[in-house]
DNA sequence: TTGATATATGTCATATTTGACATATATTTT
DNA sequence: AAAATATATGTCAAATATGACATATATCAA
């Protein structure tokens, strides 16, 4: 998958509402990008919703305090493991990722 | 994390039915080997439901028929980023995986 | 403003994940 | 039964993700 069409795609899913049909992705690749821009955004919404610092947050991780930047960012080089991994470390259950992913 | 149990666990997880307090995971690891192993049924289970082989989903997929295997059978050297791809792949919507989560 | 604290960005060595291959073992077809 | 097809398992070089670090830039309190 082409990492400078992803880079490309999520700084500009920032600015612009919505990432589809955008740079002719095809279908798996939109819906894979849309998922882990969710999933960035829940990431800061959860670790804000406690109160902790990125720097907190990356200690429960054993990551650091840059990492969870990019996580929050969406940067290409985090992955979905480590997206969902940061979730479940703020407390969310599998039932609320679900919930995640229907909610916009 | 330690490859080794999850690996073990995830043995485990075809014999018995719950994988949770089992070999002291944190919650965290839980959910997430929880998560692999869910997913990894689901890819399985849709990839019958189209009528497609483990070659024919590889060749979608960009990938070989070894490593869709090892999708399936959710083992450790694959990521929650390959099995959620590897279901876009197979025209699962994100409120669709969303629903999988939850359906046990 | 200054200092303190929080977040962002770039880089890099190491670790993990990857597709590909060989080959073993099921499963189905003839 | 044998042949054909499908799936499983082990290995490995290459690709990608990772934590850590330096350092830039916000944000906010004094």
């Amino acid at each position: 998958m082409n990492t400078k069409k992803k880079k490309l795609l999520e700084t500009a899913g920032w600015r612009v509402g919505s990432t589809d049909d955008f740079l002719s992705l095809t279908d798996e690749e939109a819906a894979y990008i849309d998922l882990k821009i969710t999933l960035s955004k829940k990431v800061r919404q959860c670790r804000e919703r406690e109160n902790l610092t990125q720097t907190q947050l990356a200690k429960c991780l054993k990551s650091s305090q840059s990492r969870v930047a990019k996580i929050e960012a969406g940067d290409p080089s985090v992955s979905v493991d480590l997206l969902i991994r940061s979730l479940f470390a703020l407390g969310v259950t599998k039932s609320e990722l679900a919930k995640m992913l229907v909610s916009q």
